[in-house]
DNA sequence: AAGTTGCATGTAATCGATTACATAGGGTGA
DNA sequence: TCACCCTATGTAATCGATTACATGCAACTT
């Protein structure tokens, strides 16, 4: 159960074990080592006897083929980039999960690019790309990235398979993988609406961000699909974080007519909301009723449970690395993918007039 | 802004831009691809006329040095493995953001395996560090892994440097970043003791865990330093899931007679704990306290906002990363870091007598 | 002035696999 | 029996960088 790591204490520097390399299993099994190389690549195009003999001295040396010289030689890194703008964010790290299962059945390892907010990030793994380190890439960013220079001689503009996951990339022409985002918005609006609700806070993503673009078009196509009326001043700026629900909460707090209900377009604000409301003594649902997005794990546990809208984050990220394997390996990939999401009702929201 | 993944849509299939080599650089800079090599490995080694038209060379060409060639030769690859048992869990996820951070500042790639308990996965990853696809490797996950078969020839087994991370390592030798579990969990146990409860009961981690070991150890020295008895009727068993601190509840609220206090050892249970014991009415602190692990984002804004123990998580990752890259470049690395848990009080709990 | 030192640079071996091309031998058909 | 083809295998070029070693030249020492 222990093997690796016992670092070099016991044996001399000099005696390092070396990794064995394809020209000692060659010599042990007795041919060459385009023979070995094809016994692995190709099977079938060598007799079994060989195969048997170079099998056996792969075992007894345990060799594992060179990743570097296998890339070098073939163009093929077997390796995928993951970009995304916050890694310790829950949404993400499922769909990640459901990435890294699907690229490693298929023999692909992941590479992850946590961009921060940092253009200098982002110029790196720019480079990091064009260097052919990976063979394709996941963009969870929501737009593509690149030093165009377009000033310079010719920069070096290599191309390699792409996949827009969850924030479609406007104007690029890769496959999408996303959920339909205005559509599920404005299901929930009219669900508000449908309740009775007539005054609906809404609680933004970032203003330049395309989910959240999508979302505030689903928003307003609620209100209208209902017959309300849109009003600016019940439109509150967030950012998808914990902190900016509660910011939003005592911004609701605070005036004198408040919504009967808020549509919050993350878990993560409705829940950050949802404390700073009852910190100030109002009741949810009975005072206010509160809508979130995306069904994280703790969307089912907070008090009181999240209505939302369930976003199935692991198959979003299987899907989008099936898409991108299928691009890697030369097969015609969807160009669209868009996953089912579904309205959860829980007991965050209610209607307006069923006062506890 | 966007450059990269215009595919190949505009030029015919032949014009397929190739990478610039360091042959092209050194040809068009007018030097030898030794000098160019040298002019980025080794500036000073170089006369800065040449270093100069070199660097222009780059820019016109846009040249990134193929990572594939230069860690064939070189042996070394600017990647590191992290290996953790859930990258969907938010514990880990935070961790991952430190250790990305502090990772990129040296220049160094993250590839992260989701080991998800198969041992499939696991074997396939310790061929991955054998294979040298790695500079070295950060595990969260408790153990090395390895296919020891030690009956055979002789097994490969490389030994690339190692940092354990959060999960001690038992018997191996190497660094080893992690809070004082056993401290903490004591000083949590004393903390409850210390209000008046007198019947704690503990939710446990998974049983052959050496994190939940240790915890464990310390809650019995707070249960011993408090001159309280130690009932194995209130330990709970749990896994650090949502989940199982649902279950956890559903097992108290149907016992006759219940503890004043739960202490759980993840965050994520503490919650699923107390919503379970919302629903059967249970009012928490005032029926009962519960303390968390781990202050995840979640528990300043649960409902009760969560008492529990901080995690430095961001610096358990950069400390783990920075011991890594010491190793790495054959600096000397500390054997043992242990940083600093703290109690974060909150409402979840109280005195067993103050009945609201 | 001859010898020594050291810097800047070039030449070419090298890392470890893949794979185009060459070849030997066995089988088949005429 | 000969020509041909097909299969299994070997030989060696190749991928693109790093780097040991060699070289030429200038500066410095005595």
């Amino acid at each position: 159960m222990d093997d690796l790591g016992q670092a070099d204490r016991a044996e001399p520097e000099e005696t390092r074990i070396r990794a064995a390399r394809i020209q000692d299993v060659a010599r042990l099994a007795d041919v060459s080592t385009a023979t070995v190389s094809r016994a692995l690549a190709t099977p079938d195009r060598v007799s079994p006897e060989a195969r048997a003999r170079v099998l056996e001295a792969i075992a007894k040396t345990g060799y594992v083929p060179n990743p570097a010289a296998r890339s070098l030689r073939s163009q093929k890194t077997f390796m995928v980039l993951v970009v995304l703008p916050d890694l310790s964010n829950t949404f993400f790290s499922k769909i990640l999960r459901g990435i890294e299962e699907t690229l490693f059945e298929a023999g692909y390892g992941m590479i992850i690019s946590d961009l921060d907010g940092s253009p200098e990030k982002e110029a790196h793994f720019a480079a990091f790309t064009a260097a052919g380190r990976v063979d394709g890439a996941i963009l969870l960013n929501g737009h593509l990235f690149g030093q165009s220079r377009e000033g310079e001689g010719q920069p070096a503009r290599i191309s390699i398979p792409l996949v827009a996951l969850c924030e479609a990339i406007p104007g690029a022409d890769v496959p999408q993988i996303e959920i339909d985002n205005r559509a599920a918005a404005s299901r929930m609006t009219q669900h508000l609406a449908s309740l009775g609700h007539r005054r609906i806070a809404y609680v933004s993503g970032p203003a330049n961000n395309i989910l959240e673009r999508e979302r505030f078009l689903g928003f307003k196509d609620g209100l209208e699909a209902a017959g309300l009326p849109f009003d600016p001043a019940l439109v509150i700026p967030g950012d998808y974080t914990i902190e900016a629900g509660v910011r939003a909460g005592q911004d609701l707090v605070g005036r004198s007519t408040r919504p009967t209900a808020v549509f919050c377009t993350s878990d993560e604000m409705a829940i950050g909301l949802m404390r700073t409301l009852f910190s100030a003594g109002l009741r949810v649902p009975e005072d206010i009723s509160v809508a979130g997005f995306d069904d994280i794990e703790f969307a089912a546990v907070a008090e009181p449970a999240l209505t939302t809208i369930h976003q199935p984050r692991r198959e979003l990220g299987q899907a989008a690395a099936s898409a991108l394997i299928d691009l890697l390996q030369g097969r015609p990939s969807p160009k669209r993918i868009r996953l089912e999401t579904e309205i959860v009702i829980r007991d965050s929201v209610t209607s307006p007039w069923r006062k506890s």
